[in-house]
DNA sequence: GCATTATTCAATTGATTACTTGAATAGTCA
DNA sequence: TGACTATTCAAGTAATCAATTGAATAATGC
């Protein structure tokens, strides 16, 4: 095979996963997919796509190896295949905040209509846990919370943070995280807390982020 | 704004640099002006494309903010927009060794119709730099040297390697580099050198990949 | 001004894509 | 067994994309 040949053959390949990840739709399931494996039917909810839409998606990520799926009764459930995708979901994110004008319009947009103080750094955050300084907190639904979590986090919905506020260890700071970097609940959290006078900030990114930079997590489903 | 309509908004911009990476041509022209700033011409020949047809891909990959442009008399030169940019076509790469099984058939019969011995890890590369204990040998034409190159690194281009071989310091190890990691030119070069008895090896990546990782480089044009 | 050159624009072609609809498959539960 | 469910498949439509072709821009040198 000549140099020119083998190139080609082998940026088609690469192309092949750039024309996966060339949907918006396609791209917030596998941001969904990173908190950890789904049925089609949580994904087509959650996208608001048809099932049948969500399913002919689901077959092209399978395709090119970014997700892989496990059949258990009448359930077909999909997960990302490896932290590489949500790395590369991550550089994908990063270049488009440095260089789609749009997309630092939308997120400086999206951060001014929220509480935006101090966010942690993961790094920080691992530290001060370390040092058993501070209280960390998932907000997400149980279910993500089950399949892998940060170490040492408590579970706490955001939907049931107001009922739950005694199960927060007192005269400690909360750091709060979520899904990643632009999702919701920790900002939610974050602003319940300090209504009550809790000091309170959120984790930078979410939990793929944390996980697949390889900081530590409880995740049962590798024990 | 809504969270749904801000989430849906934001993956499709960063769809639309999925589409960018969709094109195995676009990838292959991205891979090149990460060595530094090309013409249209240039690309069209290198590509095997039209030069109108290079021209549209071209202005896709500026829409979206991968490359920029920069007029100088007759004459468009395109670079990359930054080291980000390097970064995800790293990431992109990764998960297709890791995940398409075309790929990674592909890298392996390359590399075993090649002299795949030992490739030095480009950190393991500048310990010994600042040691004094190898010389760094950039394989690529004068123009891509001139436009950047590892620190310290000479360059012979691997055409005119037989007959400049008394330009190589005798008596300590060769790590020649070249484009990246499925560019041919340091292959050759380490073959030719090790026929005539020179301590030989490549480095594992190329220079977009050192320069992008925050390696030490010379690069005029930030002088 | 005029010819030349590099690049871009505009219109056209055939191929590919997203989504819908309705039917087929495979597994569960009574 | 038969009803029911989650998922996948297959066919069809409208929209989008890659590449070609020929013309239009802009900069250079005479």
């Amino acid at each position: 095979m000549s140099e020119q040949n083998f190139k080609s053959d082998l940026f088609a390949q690469f192309a092949r996963i750039g024309k996966a990840l060339s949907s918006g739709k396609r791209l917030e399931m596998l941001e969904f997919l990173a908190q950890g494996e789904r049925s089609v039917e949580q994904l087509a909810r959650m996208t608001g796509l048809s099932v049948a839409n969500t399913s002919q998606h689901l077959q092209q990520l399978r395709q090119v190896g970014l997700v892989t799926a496990r059949k258990e009764g009448l359930y077909v459930y999909y997960r990302v295949a490896g932290d590489g995708i949500v790395r590369l979901l991550a550089a994908l994110r990063l270049v488009g905040e440095e260089h789609v004008a749009d997309v630092d319009r939308l997120v400086k947009l999206f951060r001014d209509s929220k509480d935006n103080l101090e966010p942690v750094p993961a790094k920080e955050l691992w530290q001060r846990v370390k040092q058993g300084l501070v209280t960390v907190l998932d907000v997400r639904p149980p279910e993500e919370y089950a399949q892998g979590h940060i170490r040492g986090a408590i579970n706490v919905p955001v939907t049931e943070l107001k009922k739950r506020l005694h199960q927060i260890p007192a005269g400690q700071e909360v750091v709060a995280y979520c899904r990643g970097p632009y999702c919701l609940l920790a900002y939610e959290a974050v602003q319940v807390l300090r209504k009550r006078g809790i000091k309170a900030r959120r984790l930078e990114d979410g939990y793929p982020e944390w996980k697949s930079a390889g900081l530590p997590v409880d995740d049962p489903s590798r024990a």
